[in-house]
DNA sequence: ACACCAATGGACCATATGGTCCCTTTATTC
DNA sequence: GAATAAAGGGACCATATGGTCCATTGGTGT
């Protein structure tokens, strides 16, 4: 049986889906670590173990790999963030999101940054299309963060005056700018610390006083949210 | 008369020198638009009107060619942010550095970022004596925000407890975060709301009440951050 | 003036890289 | 089971790219 490929007409039968997915996922690998441009077509076939024109049956050109890619990569960030936020309803709830994050940057010790945010300062200046795609991809990831604000809002929680979609704006710019400082610092530290100020924000906007162990309302400092509660040691960087 | 080139111990004469500049210059430009895996030497040569010769006179290869654009920009960035940060002790004072790197962010539609933060993202992963230096960079322009902070703090607008370099790090991150999130998107807005929402972390902790026409202590919302005051047209992203 | 070395021009090279072509093998369809 | 199309292997190509070399010019110091 053949199924129809959606992106170019072009019939794919099982096993021509399973190259190309190998294809994909190989690139998509190499690329977050060494870069887009720093990624030949013979690495992608190397770790694919794949022939070239194989790579030229399914895709255009290095262009057109690299769209997969993105595509295959938001795909999954997306999958992943749906998972992990898409019935967060509280402020715990979302601290236990930023943890999992900054556990697993700290694992790499903030190598190769956010899969996406790499991609995204990369290509941003040399493919107009794959740089919508990204963008898209970003407002999509956006879009669940917002979720979660709004069922806070909803729930009485935050205040209704509050503007969600800046909130999530602001808390995704400090999500993705902390995962390149630790990138560049080889050290989780500025991505916690980062989202941290983001959240303190969010918390010092909250209706309802948290519970005793969290954050109290009109807090001064930052240092109290890096060091308190279900704090893993990811945050220290190591 | 001769000087001496304070990293190889080779002599310089005054020309020399001016053609080592221009070669650094022209590659620092190249860079920054089109990424510096994209840049070839054949480009840096074109752009800058100098023989191949003379490019491996003065650089080893192409990797010290980037640890020297590195100095390069980052020198220029550090002069820039210290000059703008450097006497700054009020936040209507932060306010206007914000406005500035947003307005010259909106003039190219947020394209080519943080001219250090692209080189950072692109540079991190590949080489780790360029990745250090850029990270020293980072915490240097930091360092400068972090003055600004602890004036605030000495002058009494920040509370001491308030952890001054926490609130640094979370501030280079949300505009870190911007810039990547403006280049992507095409459009300074994120940029603008990321640094507001971080500013207005800040200014949540304030020890005395604004002026009138500014933040209202505890304020609920970002949006009035956003299209308040010495609002530059920039923020509207156009 | 002379020795010396930096500065420069530019041909030349080896190789990496994206891309093309063609032939063989495997699967699907009727 | 023959016809047809997809899947796969891999040689081959043009060119881009980082890097080398050498000869020539120009400036500096004594």
């Amino acid at each position: 049986m053949t199924t129809l490929d959606s992106r170019n007409g072009r019939r794919l039968t099982a096993r021509g889906e399973k190259t190309r997915a190998r294809i994909v996922a190989a690139a998509a690998d190499l690329m977050n670590v060494q870069g887009v441009g720093a990624t030949t077509l013979d690495d992608v076939l190397l770790a694919s173990g794949v022939s070239k024109s194989q790579l030229y049956h399914h895709f255009a050109g290095k262009d057109a790999l690299v769209r997969a890619v993105i595509d295959h990569v938001g795909g999954r960030v997306i999958e992943r963030e749906r998972d992990a936020l898409g019935h967060v309803s509280t402020i715990p709830g979302l601290r236990r999101w930023r943890d999992a994050l900054v556990q697993n940057n700290a694992l790499r010790h903030g190598a190769y940054g956010c899969s996406l945010g790499s991609l995204a300062s990369e290509v941003s200046d040399q493919d107009d299309a794959a740089r919508r795609a990204v963008s898209q991809l970003f407002t999509e990831w956006q879009g669940l963060l917002a979720g979660v604000l709004r069922r806070l809002q909803d729930g009485g929680t935050l205040p209704p005056e509050a503007s969600i979609d800046q909130l999530a704006t602001g808390l995704m710019g400090a999500l993705q700018g902390g995962y390149m400082l630790a990138q560049t610092a080889r050290d989780v530290t500025p991505m916690a610390t980062s989202i941290d100020m983001a959240l303190a924000h969010i918390e010092s906007l909250l209706l309802i006083e948290p519970t005793p162990d969290q954050a109290t309302h009109g807090a001064v400092i930052l240092a109290r949210d890096s060091v308190r509660a279900h704090q893993s040691p990811s945050a220290s960087g190591s």
